[in-house]
DNA sequence: CTTGACCCTGACGTAGCGTCAGCCCTTCAC
DNA sequence: GTGAAGGGCTGACGCTACGTCAGGGTCAAG
């Protein structure tokens, strides 16, 4: 007779393991001795092993009972549920190892690559981090709901930078956003350029997106970010409705109003 | 302003998810509106759009939070953590996969390949029910410790069915654990077949393995067994001593005696 | 005013054990 | 005889990443 410790070296498992084998009443309690301890003969081992066994090969333990004592047709249906469990596990796995991967390479898992290409020209351009990591967050917002749009949008965006004044404004912001004054008249500027700029893309019939039929969500949340960020976008906010347009990153032609937003 | 649903929705993942990232303070709780309701704003939604596509790529909670504001040599140490673990969590499955796949051509998990012909060739050769069953429990007893010697023993077993008098015995042990009956001539049958090839192979120079240096724990299982399984072994075991053997399963010579054994 | 869709907190359940905590039993050396 | 070591016992919490009630409040629409 066994003590539970060489039932369980012999099956190559732990006590706790045997226990719980036990408790689920995979493994039927063994006679005890008279100081309490479990004694376990021959059939016990036996048992154990092919419970250790299938364990081991991945068979739930739920499944464990049936399967020992199944009949051909239950037995060959359980292992296919069983094989086919395995294989998507393994699927799943292989797809988070290749976003791993992915994610070895920066910002590649978040965004892609044509976002990064884009924010990395911003670099290159003297766009500061405040200012980078603020165009990042709102591109993330994009492409969760957007990822395939966001990928055919890039290479305009990515021309667009040929544009001086384009580089201009993204230099003032710059210098707007990287200290915390309010810098007054290099706000003006910003707002002319970008007025001036939407007036441009508004005469080449760059209308914004159809509201009837879009989701307008992530463009309000771009909005939002933009605030929430930064108390300044307010007071642009402000100064680009005094020019005619409403919003911050998607403009909307409205009659010029010097009053107050909200 | 979005509520914890859309919140969730945006993101792609569930409600409750969403609360579980607040509980573990991997996704701080935001503002409530005066009902007490969770409003989030566009930061959150960067953030759980981080977290959810992290979660996605098989990254660990808790290494989330650290992960999103890492430097880089902490940030590729934690990817190249993650990728290990993910590499051998896939190994352990394609493991278990060829385990159910050998489960699905019947015995193959638990035994090798080769015991089970030898099982198969007492079927054939009209061994009963509960002797192949007792046959295969014990070489799952012993495949357990010894797997490749058990591999090694089988031609030399598959040989010894070509001799009649072993099939013999098969034979009569068949008729003699097939039914409740206790046959004594049956039984003495058996013991002298079985004394009779003990007395051959000890001639040949085959001893038991030798016991000072073996494992005997496999060989007492496969006694105690036996014994478990039938209280008929007891008696065949009290035969065998008289014809000068002790034991059932792996014999060693010693002086006869009628006694009662133990 | 009701109805259905949301929201809240709190708590239990999942799979397969690992890991104490607190206590008993046996054995061995001193 | 007496510690100390090395089992064994039960009971209970911990872990992962949420799913799923239960019991109750809130909001928008008909």
């Amino acid at each position: 007779m066994l003590t539970i410790s060489q039932l369980a070296a012999y099956a190559g498992v732990t006590v706790r393991a045997v226990r719980h084998y036990h408790q689920i009443g995979l493994l039927p309690e063994p006679e005890r001795d008279r100081s309490g301890y479990r004694r376990y003969g021959a059939h016990a081992v036996v048992s154990l092993v092919k419970i250790a066994t299938l364990a081991d090969a991945g068979v739930p333990l739920a499944e464990i009972a049936d399967l020992v004592r199944a009949d051909e047709a239950t037995f060959a249906a359980a292992v296919g549920r069983i094989d086919r469990r395995l294989r998507d596990e393994i699927a799943k796995l292989e797809r988070s190892r290749t976003s791993i991967a992915r994610l070895a390479a920066g910002d590649a898992l978040l965004l892609p690559p044509e976002v990064v290409a884009y924010l990395k020209r911003l670099r290159e351009l003297g766009v500061s981090g405040p200012v980078i990591e603020g165009e990042r967050d709102g591109w993330i917002l994009m492409a969760a709901r957007w990822p395939e749009r966001v990928r055919d949008w890039m290479p305009g965006k990515l021309a667009s930078l040929e544009d001086p004044r384009i580089v201009r404004l993204y230099r003032v912001l710059s210098q707007l956003f990287d200290t915390s004054e309010l810098d007054e008249p290099l706000m003006a500027e910003a707002a002319d350029l970008m007025a001036a700029l939407a007036e441009e893309a508004w005469q080449a019939g760059q209308r914004s997106i159809d509201p009837a039929e879009e989701d307008t969500v992530p463009f309000d949340l771009l909005e939002l970010l933009a605030l929430e960020t930064d108390p300044r976008a307010i007071r642009m906010v402000e100064l680009m409705r005094e020019r005619g347009w409403d919003g911050w990153t998607r403009l909307e032609k409205v009659p010029p109003s010097p009053g107050v937003m909200r």
